[in-house]
DNA sequence: ATGGCAAATTGAATTTGA
């Protein structure tokens, strides 16, 4: 099975996008994030006509918003909700006897501290609250992918030092995400075949006059495997080239394929 | 709490992202 995670920022903006990625690379299965588009008016028959024929969708307007495609039959989908809120920011579904797990984490506002920012505040709670959930799960095959806003390694950020105060490196992110990954045991599916002495980015600011050259970037997305199944993981790979890719999402595909 | 941009929504300006 090919798994491909990808932050598409707007999903009706980049369907020529999803068609190169899916030609070049074919995935089985395709979470996206930041769908931005109630299910009402997701772009579900182009994407069938992609050869993803079954869909789990959980979107919202304008905001959010993350989907599950597949080749193969998706079951048990549900739509998970965190912090009392109905974000659309978690999708489950079980393919080929495995649980895959979609999450858009929340990007947590500019400002480092819960106590003057919400948005950071909501970041850690929710952080927290998918950690105790996981820790009561049964160890069960699964995969634990999406944008989780987190670059927790210091090769996963352009400069460890400058980013100890930005949200998605610092240490109290840092922490909380390894938390989560210790309630079962996540393996870093990307990591153990791109190891943590390289520099590796899935995200770069579009801020940035020209991201490749400045390469200011951040890993952001992740793909995390349960032990069970950790021997049938074959390689890695992120799409760098998929930053330049026009109209380009900021953030970049990530894949893993098992056997 | 910044910003060189981008997207969605609502009607040129605002909110959000990270």
């Amino acid at each position: 099975m090919r798994i491909v995670t990808w932050n598409i920022n707007s999903v009706r903006l980049r369907l020529d996008l999803i068609a190169e990625l899916v030609s070049q690379l074919r995935p089985d299965v395709l979470c996206l994030q930041e769908i931005k588009v109630v299910n009402e008016l997701f772009p579900s028959t182009a994407l069938s006509e992609l050869g993803f024929t079954h869909q789990a969708v959980a979107g919202m307007k304008s905001y959010n918003g993350v989907a599950i495609l597949s080749r193969q039959p998706i079951d048990n989908i549900k739509v998970n909700h965190w912090c009392d809120k109905e974000d659309c920011r978690h999708i489950q579904g079980d393919i080929d006897g495995i649980t895959v797990h979609n999450f858009y984490v929340p990007a947590g506002g500019d400002i480092p501290d819960p106590d003057l920012n919400v948005k950071f505040a909501h970041k850690l709670k929710f952080l927290d609250s998918v950690t105790d959930w996981f820790a009561k799960q049964s160890d069960h095959p699964a995969l634990l992918v999406g944008d989780l806003n987190i670059a927790p390694l210091e090769t996963d950020v352009w400069s460890h030092k400058q980013l100890l105060d930005v949200v998605s490196h610092t240490p109290i992110e840092v922490e909380k995400m390894a938390a989560w990954q210790q309630s079962l045991n996540w393996v870093d599916a990307v990591r153990k075949f791109i190891t943590p002495d390289l520099k590796l980015y899935t995200w770069w600011s579009y801020r940035a006059g020209d991201w490749n050259a400045s390469d200011r970037g951040r890993r952001l997305d992740h793909i995390w495997a349960t032990p069970s199944i950790e021997h049938r993981l074959t390689g890695a790979m992120v799409i760098r080239e998929a930053r330049g890719w026009q109209p380009a999402s900021d953030h970049v595909p990530v894949m893993v394929d098992l056997v």
